[in-house]
DNA sequence: TCAATGCAAGTGTGATCACAAATCAAATAA
DNA sequence: TTATTTGATTTGTGATCACACTTGCATTGA
């Protein structure tokens, strides 16, 4: 093999990083999921492959197979018709989104409180402040930057948490929350929004303290804080408004 | 439409059952799922597409769709070659693996434990007896019923915890374990089986009893013991024989 | 006017083909 | 004998086609 015996002998080779092969499946399932999480669909909207096909310039076959990999997920709702939708939301389903996602994330950064490097916590530290100054020029309300870095803060602790299993399933859980918090953060922003950095403040003080159970206590008021936001937000809406 | 108002005047249709329209590619899946968790496959065993389609007697369209969202739910693992295997065993993930089914699983039954209905705890103790009555003519080492049997039990239950969050999960957890637990059950049987069904028996008892603690602890027993057991034999081969 | 029928466009599913990358084996050189 | 190379086979990926089913709309009937 003239690879191994070069990169062997080859100094050079030392310097150069391996050239992803990502395929175009892929580059397809990346970008739904930054879709999904995100909220740029909305509840209950129908995907059609074709439609998918031409809006990220492919051909069906790699939109078909990652919405089948979406669906397995619970991202997306393979309806009886079998065209696919964003799940709608119901009260019924955020209650269990919530529940397992205090349960899976408060493990996961309980985990991680233990385990979290000063690099890792400098990096967290980092991003708070710049969440500090991001609030602090909000001309215009960024919604998908405060989405990413809200995204990109929770994940940094929870790759700290050591568990392979564990940190697939939070993605699945953010997956199918997505459209629900993105209704909400819609809801926060027309409601004189409270402050959100406050509680990730709350949250790196733990961490970098090492204290799990106070970092578990700070991270489910973080994320329960828009579901409950929602939810009365919709139990409102049915009592006086359409029932259905 | 003529099928819906077929479906209301006519009185005939109300005996008739929607005709499923299953695709083939769900058979692939199903049937995909049903070896995994079986144990059917090896641990670092490599599957081809080609390879399954002549097997399972169809084309290769629906074996790579099965065989990407078996990637996406980590039940197989995509190498950098493009090759898809199921993962192998190492120390590390059964503990991983283990930790995460004690957290879900044991959530799932404490929540299953109030609100299960007298006829399923009534099913589930038929299970039990139809576990006794196996073990009784035990001739043969049936491990195939064995762990039909025991996936009925535990999916009984957690069905009941009402969550269609954690449900899913805790499949993909059996899919990720099965493979683990095939070589484990094994070993049980060259090792002088414990007596599985008592750990049931526990668990049905507090089952009825409504008692969620009790429950909880008498599933991480149940499950753990496979994990265990397995661990240890590991642990010993690796310090005796081939550290690798 | 309204419901039922029939047609046409759209959509998912499975099969097949083309192509590039990887793997394996035989052949060759040191 | 051992290491390297070369060629053939295998394999995954993406595109395209054929078919069946669904959906929407226009037409027809009462």
């Amino acid at each position: 093999m003239q690879k191994a015996t070069a990169e062997k002998s080859d100094p050079i080779a030392a310097q150069l990083a391996p050239v992803g092969r990502e395929t175009v499946q892929d580059r397809v399932y990346s970008e739904l999921r930054r879709a999904l999480i995100g909220g740029l669909f909305e509840p209950s909207q129908v995907l059609t492959i074709r439609g998918l096909a031409d809006a990220l310039m492919t051909s069906t076959m790699p939109v078909r197979e990652a919405l089948g990999r979406l669906i397995t997920e619970k991202a997306l709702e393979a309806l009886p018709n079998r065209s696919v939708r964003v799940p709608p939301i119901t009260l019924e389903r955020m209650d269990d989104l919530l529940r397992a996602r205090i349960l899976i994330e408060g493990e996961a950064i309980a985990l991680a409180a233990t385990r979290m490097t000063p690099r890792q916590i400098a990096t967290i530290e980092s991003m708070l402040s710049e969440w500090d100054e991001m609030r602090a020029l909000k001309h215009k309300k960024d919604v998908d930057r405060e989405v990413t870095l809200n995204q990109a803060f929770h994940f940094e602790i929870y790759r700290a948490c050591g568990s392979a299993v564990l940190i697939p399933m939070i993605e699945s859980l953010w997956l199918q929350s997505g459209p629900c918090i993105r209704v909400a953060i819609y809801a926060f922003s027309e409601a004189g929004e409270v402050d959100t950095a406050h509680y990730h403040r709350t949250i790196v003080k733990a961490m970098a303290a090492q204290n799990a159970r106070e970092a578990r206590e700070a991270l489910v008021a973080d994320i329960s804080r828009p579901f409950v936001f929602l939810r009365n937000k919709l139990e409102a809406d049915s009592k006086k408004g359409i029932p259905a």
